[in-house]
DNA sequence: CACGAATGTAAGTGAGCACTTGCAGGGTAT
DNA sequence: ATACCCTGCAAGTGCTCACTTACATTCGTG
C-alpha cells in the first residue's frame, strides 16, 4: 500500500525545506507544493518536525558515491572522474546542506543526514587510497586519511559556496579535476608503482 | 558620545543570529539580551532586517586574517601558523558563518559578509604562493591558485563541519598544520630554494 | 450494498511575531 | 528653568503560524 499522496508530501517538504529552511518552510506551503490539504500532513506525520525530518532522511539516502575501482588502474583518470560525480551530486544538494547545518538547533538530526553521507564518500575515497597504497601508487608513510579529507572539503566548499564567491574557486568545469590532482601530489603519487610494494589493509 | 545601547544591541543582535538564525532571533530576544526595551531596536534601526544586517557587518569585519611574512624564510613552519590562525578565527565564527550561508533568502546580505571575509584570507595566501614563488620554493607551473583554495576549503569544511562529525577530520589540535603540510606538497614545495634538493623531514 | 479507511472542507484556537502608538521620566545643553 | 532628545513602559494591531475539531466526500473491498 504505497501512498502516493505520502510520497508528495516527502517530496515537496524536501524541496520547500532546501529552499527556506526549517522555519522558513510553512506546513501551509508544504500542503500546496504536494497538492494535497493542510490537515494531511497533521494526520500522516503529525507534527511539522516529524515531517521535514522524516523527508530530509529519504532524501538524503541518495548519496550513492561515485565509482572507485576496486583495482586502481590508472588513479588520476580515476579520481577526476570520481570527483566529478561526487561534485555533481553535492551540487544538486547544496541548498538542502547549508539549511541542514544551520538547523542543528531545530532537530540535532538534520546536520546528521549530512553527515552520514559525507561519511560514506569518506569511507569509499580513504579504502581508495589505502588501495592506491597497496599497489605501490603512493608512499607508506604517505597521510592518505588528511589527504582524502581535504579532497573532500575541497569539493564541500565548492559546492556550497561557490554560487556566492565564484572567483575563489577554479574554473567551474575542471575544479574537480584539479583538486584531484593536487590531492594525488599531496601523497606523494606516482604513475609507475615500483612494481608490488608491501599489501597494507 | 557614542551610543553605548547601540553598541549592546548589534553585540546581542549577532550573538542570537549566530544561534538561532534570521527567521530564530526574535526582537523581543536580542531587546532581552541587550537589556534595552523591545521598542529601541525599531527607534534605532527601524526595521529587524536593517538591525541583523548591520549586526552582521559590524561582526564579519573582525576577520583579521593571520599574519605570513612579505620575506618567505620558513614556509612549512610559516604556513602552519598561518593555518592555526586562520582555523581559530573560522572556529570562532562557524556558527554565523553557517546561518549566514542558509539565509540567502533572507537577505542577499548575509553571505556576502562571509564571502568578504573568505576573499581577504584567500588573497593573503595567494600572495604568499606568489611570493613563495618568486623565490623559488614552488616552480613556476605550480597550480598555487587551486592549492590556496583547497587549503583554505580545508580549514573551512573542518570549523564549520567538525562538530557534527568529528571522525571526518584529522586530529584537532594539529588538523591546521597538516592541512598546510599537504598543501605545500601539492604545490611540490622544495625547502632550499637556491640549490633545489631534496627536503629532509 | 455496506462498511471503513483515507482524504477534503470549513472553521477556529491560541500563541508568537514584527512593528506601532502614546505617554512619562531623566539627563544635558543652552 | 526650559527645551530637547533619548529611553522606558504599557498596550495594542494585524498578521502568520502550527495544530485541532467536526463533518462531508470518495473509493476500494468484502
Amino acid at each position: 500500500m504505497s501512498h502516493p499522496t505520502r510520497e508528495q508530501i516527502l517530496q515537496a517538504a524536501a524541496t520547500l525545506y532546501a529552499e527556506h529552511g526549517f522555519r522558513g518552510t510553512t506546513t501551509r506551503a508544504i500542503a500546496e507544493c504536494a497538492c494535497v490539504n493542510e490537515v494531511t500532513l497533521f494526520r500522516l506525520f503529525g507534527s511539522k518536525e516529524n515531517l521535514i525530518v522524516e523527508a530530509m532522511r529519504a532524501h538524503s539516502v541518495p548519496v550513492h558515491v561515485g565509482t572507485l575501482p576496486e583495482m586502481p588502474l590508472d588513479p588520476p583518470s580515476e579520481l577526476t572522474a570520481w570527483a566529478k560525480q561526487t561534485a555533481t551530486v553535492l551540487v544538486s544538494m547544496r541548498a538542502m546542506i547549508r539549511q541542514a547545518m544551520s538547523d542543528a538547533d531545530q532537530s540535532p538530526e538534520m546536520p546528521k543526514c549530512v553527515s552520514r553521507g559525507a561519511d560514506a564518500t569518506f569511507d569509499a575515497l580513504y579504502s581508495y587510497f589505502d588501495r592506491l597504497r597497496a599497489h605501490g601508487f603512493v608512499p607508506a608513510d604517505a597521510n592518505i586519511r588528511a589527504a582524502a579529507s581535504m579532497l573532500i572539503s575541497a569539493l564541500f566548499h565548492d559546492s556550497i559556496s561557490r554560487e556566492y564567491m565564484p572567483q575563489f574557486f577554479p574554473d567551474e568545469a575542471d575544479a574537480p579535476g584539479t583538486y584531484a590532482q593536487l590531492c594525488l601530489k599531496s601523497v606523494d603519487f606516482s604513475a609507475a608503482p615500483p612494481v608490488a610494494q608491501r599489501r597494507a589493509s
